[in-house]
RNA sequence: GCGCCCGUAGCUCAGCUGGAUAGAGUACCUGGCUACGAACCAGGCGGUCAGAGGUUCGAAUCCUCUCGGGCGCGCCA
């Protein structure tokens, strides 16, 4: 419809150029918006505001014009001229009525559009380090990351959802080095835990892996271990000095058996994320690992040379860097560094380039904001590829900062002080955690209070819209206890029994749905949805109070029933995208 | 010091890319179940959109500055 009226429009216009009415070499924009308040009709345009400029007139008088020149047209019931000059369109009812018979006909897929034109998008979320299990903070990402993604299909893009494994690098030798320890504890040595290593409960779990695996053969004497390691911080030494003398001496005493205890580690914690994830209706397409840009070809010493041949690549002190700055980055950064080891950044150029020539179109990556600092180098990188920069979005989400009561709750994987996402979908339950997650636009800086999260379940908004859809579900039930049935045809060629208020705004509320789906897809925005749901399940609960379903009248009551399974159908669909369920009762 | 994000009702947040009188939830107050589900509804209270300038027909929204909060600024990942 608002198609339909901005093309009216522009013959309205165009007609008056050629009458010489309005100048010929006009540029603008014709756009039509929803009317907040619906005593301004349904639709509105702003076009004679935007003329009144360029051509010199009063917005009221050209919207006279306009509205003179508009072709009669099927469904616009009445056109009038508002305010500073705002044009303002009442749709027929039987045109709003009409949203009913198309809601019930496309079915799960309404709301859907072919904008993306099937466009190949990658969007990369999460992608934690498996140095252990996912936090609540993680979960934030995880929502938003997957809903957003299920909202670029539904507007028809290809989207391809993969998990970055950050398996390569200090951090899972670190990783390694804490299963290890931990498990010579348990072989009986007296090992004081390094303050730098991995303290979670977990890295216990897989040490006792480990044991039941291969047993004692992996076990090395204290005084062997610690031989000229040296000293940790509490006992006034360095922490990071210590732990990479732990890490070198543990590769030397175990040989190829280091990558037993490196493997147990990292699959372990993998898998667990996998299944965290899965559970929390979070699916991958790919699961990408680091090391997989190493081995067996060496992509990452590749990409570093093809920018050296296009001479981006200069050594100072011993290190290769990337001139970034030559792309506008603050300053030039390392990809080999003086030890002849790549950094993380360079694998992260190799794997953006991979990405790329893996045939995506566009390319969407979710990060925490703390890696803010980081878009302007990936993004040099690219153009140093000759890649256009503009087919990378870097999306950042804010933190969640976590609350219990009025405490705050410090997160660190490193001290093993978390929470972890799993338990925070036990406890408040994955449908009240995904719709709270998507509830703030990402930027949005969220305080998390756990004891609220626990307290307030029941007050999670999500539950007030699965309940509108568990409403229409029991008026199907109650109707076969009361021997009474629902003919679909016979309420779609009686809608115009709806009249009342409250039928009418679900009408206009469910009409807007597609441009909902769209405008939070194409922004990756889930929160429009999440509140739109919202509000849309309010505006069903005011009329389910107001009017009665189970009536006598047959027409009447099919009809409604019709606009109530219209609602269910829009709420299913929503809450789908969003990654939640519809219950048909609760 | 430099950079990114945020600041809207007591609290938690929307505000449709610059539109008409700034909205929800929650908290608090008042009403509504022998009714198709009260996990609901109706009504009330609650605002200097952090502050100051600027841009224009029109600003919570765009620009500049100030204040306040979060986060970055490694040859870590």
């Amino acid at each position: 419809m608002k198609q339909k009226i901005a093309d009216i429009i522009r013959t309205a216009i165009s007609q008056l150029q050629s009458d010489n009415k309005l100048p010929q070499d006009l540029v603008f924009d014709v756009q039509i918006d929803r009317t907040r308040d619906k005593t301004h009709g349904d639709l509105a345009s702003n076009i004679a505001l935007i003329l009144a400029k360029p051509t010199g007139k009063k917005p009221r008088d050209i919207a006279e014009l306009i509205t003179q020149a508009l072709p009669t047209t099927d469904g616009i019931e009445q056109v009038v001229i508002a305010g500073p000059g705002f044009i303002n369109f009442y749709l027929s009812e039987a045109s709003k009525q009409s949203i009913i018979a198309n809601i019930l006909e496309a079915g799960a897929n309404y709301g859907f559009n072919t904008l993306g034109n099937q466009e190949k998008i990658q969007v990369e979320f999460v992608s934690a380090n498996p140095t252990g299990p996912l936090h609540v903070g993680h979960g934030r990402g995880a929502a938003y990351g997957a809903s957003g993604a299920n909202l670029l299909r539904a507007c028809g893009y290809h989207v391809h959802n993969e998990y970055y494994i950050n398996d390569a690098g200090r951090q899972m030798d670190i990783l390694a080095v804490s299963v290890w320890l931990r498990y010579l504890t348990l072989c009986g040595e007296d090992i004081t835990f390094p303050s730098n290593g991995y303290q979670g409960q977990y890295v216990q779990h897989y040490a006792q892996q480990l044991l039941n695996e291969h047993g004692k053969q992996l076990c090395h004497s204290l005084t062997t271990v610690m031989h000229q390691i040296p000293k940790d911080e509490p006992e006034g030494g360095d922490k990071e000095a210590h732990i990479d003398g732990l890490i070198e001496h543990t590769k030397q005493l175990l040989g190829k058996n280091y990558n037993l205890v490196f493997d147990i580690g990292l699959n372990g914690i993998v898998e667990d994320i996998r299944q965290d994830l899965h559970e929390f209706g979070v699916e991958y397409q790919s699961w990408f690992s680091e090391r997989s840009l190493t081995t067996p070809e060496n992509q990452v010493d590749h990409t570093i040379n093809l920018l050296r041949e296009k001479g981006y690549i200069a050594e100072r002190d011993g290190a290769l860097w990337f001139l970034s700055t030559q792309f506008g980055d603050d300053k030039d950064r390392v990809v080999k560094r003086e030890n002849g080891q790549t950094t993380y950044f360079a694998s992260d150029i190799a794997y953006h380039l991979n990405k790329f020539q893996r045939g995506f179109d566009k390319v969407i990556n979710i990060w925490g904001a703390d890696h803010h600092g980081y878009v302007a180098r990936v993004k040099a990188a690219l153009k140093a590829l000759e890649i256009d920069p503009n087919r990378l979005d870097i999306l950042l989400v804010q933190f969640a900062i976590l609350y219990r009561g009025a405490e705050r709750v410090p997160m660190s994987t490193r001290s093993g002080s978390f929470v972890t996402l799993r338990e925070l979908r036990e406890e408040v339950s994955n449908d009240a955690a995904r719709f709270f997650y998507v509830t703030r636009k990402a930027e949005q800086h969220m305080d998390f209070d756990l004891e609220l999260a626990k307290s307030q379940s029941k007050d999670n908004p999500v539950y007030y819209i699965q309940y509108a859809h568990a409403r229409v579900c029991s008026i199907l039930r109650k109707l076969e206890e009361k021997e009474l049935s629902w003919n679909k045809s016979v309420g779609l060629s009686h809608l115009d029994k709806l009249v009342e208020v409250h039928e009418r705004d679900l009408m206009t509320k469910l009409a807007q749905y597609p441009d909902v789906v769209k405008s939070a897809g194409i922004n990756f925005e889930p929160h429009l949805l999440a509140h739109y749901l919202r509000e849309l399940a309010g505006d069903f609960h005011t009329y389910y109070n107001a009017h009665k379903m189970l009536i006598d009248d047959d027409n009447l009551r099919n009809a409604r029933i019709c606009l109530s399974e219209a609602v269910k159908q829009v709420i299913a669909n929503g809450l789908t995208l969003l990654g939640v369920s519809a219950p048909n009762e609760m």
